[in-house]
DNA sequence: GTTCTTATTGAACGATCGTACAATAGGAGG
DNA sequence: CCTCCTATTGTACGATCGTTCAATAAGAAC
């Protein structure tokens, strides 16, 4: 039911977003979501937790090298962050300063995920003695993901998903974080 | 009225943008909407090109290092990039893939704008005998301008327009581009 | 004043929206 | 078998959606 929400967030954002075509897509009656879910306010929130989750899942990598490696490699994935799940992403942010749960949801996790870049960034400099604003470097890394994957979803023609990753890798280097690219087992 | 329909996308989104509110809020009677624009679709395409129309207005500056000091400067406007812009935004860019006439005036319009800012970088290469590409930083520093602009609407708390500005021009720089940031005239 | 075009109004239409609710099905515990 | 609890269904409701359309207001042209 959370998938089917989310499907239908991907095909028409937020005016997609209605109970009729959320159960058409679930393959259940019109009156099992507010069974389960008390609001359909709620079941976005439910929705964005699901969609956090896997941002925020445990990132098994050893080194903190890896782990931003990591980042960059899922940030890219094509199986996740394709021009469907933008939509879904799109309609959520949108509803953000509308809905007082989801904003608080939102604000924990984002705070989450540039933490846990942030503490990655820590233990680099750390390891390498280097001098930086690893605060700083966490927020621009993840507005260029954003930038770039909303380009990329937005007009696919002008890059690939390569180059995407290769501006990150990039960015990094710029700013004296030097890491081996981790190559993802291709299953 | 295109005002209007701003101001309901700023409020609410796209579930904000109905005939009704639209009407309500540029205070005419509700059938003068599908009078003006045959559909509302239709109305939304027009808004989408006021509101660019801002973005690719003719830039006055006479160097090119002071026209991309100007692109910076006006991403962060605050009179022109708050929420409630923000959010219009992102209520366009998720009907972008559904409306064929929106997707192809965006194309467009995000191609002259990547285009003004390839035109003023490589002018400066010329200016100043450096070897860049071009096409990639414009790409990049749209991005970058794009998810910062993000950030800093969904969490305000986070930073300030003047480090996301400073940020931009720590950007262009580390990628050999050096510019005089120009202090717009306070008006 | 008359005529024509345009701007604007407000009511009406069927469709769809979110939610509530009574009714049914099914399985677990006794 | 009976009883409870939960899962699921389908209908019903008032509200609102986008669009259509006849009616009116307002000027411009002559």
């Amino acid at each position: 039911m959370i998938e089917a929400g989310i499907a239908c967030l991907g095909k028409g954002g937020m005016t997609a977003f209605t109970i009729d075509r959320i159960c058409r897509q679930a393959g259940v009656s019109r009156g099992l979501v507010n069974h389960h879910f008390t609001t359909k306010e709620e079941l976005l929130v439910s929705i964005y937790g699901h969609m956090t989750d896997y941002l925020l899942r445990e990132n098994t990598a050893q080194s903190p090298q890896q782990q931003i490696a990591g980042f960059v490699e899922s940030s890219f994935d094509e199986d996740s962050f394709n021009k469907s799940n933008l939509r879904a992403w799109l309609a959520i942010w949108g509803q953000v300063a509308t809905n007082a749960e989801l904003k608080a949801l939102h604000q924990g996790r984002y705070f989450q995920y540039r933490q846990q870049l942030t503490g990655a960034l820590i233990r680099i400099a750390d390891l390498e003695n280097l001098d930086i604003d690893a605060a700083s470097i966490a927020r621009r890394l993840i507005a260029l993901i954003d930038g770039l994957w909303l380009e990329y979803c937005l007009h696919s023609n002008g890059f690939s998903l390569a180059a995407a990753k290769a501006d990150c890798y990039h960015f990094l280097q710029s700013n004296g974080i030097s890491l081996e690219p981790v190559h993802q087992p291709e299953d």
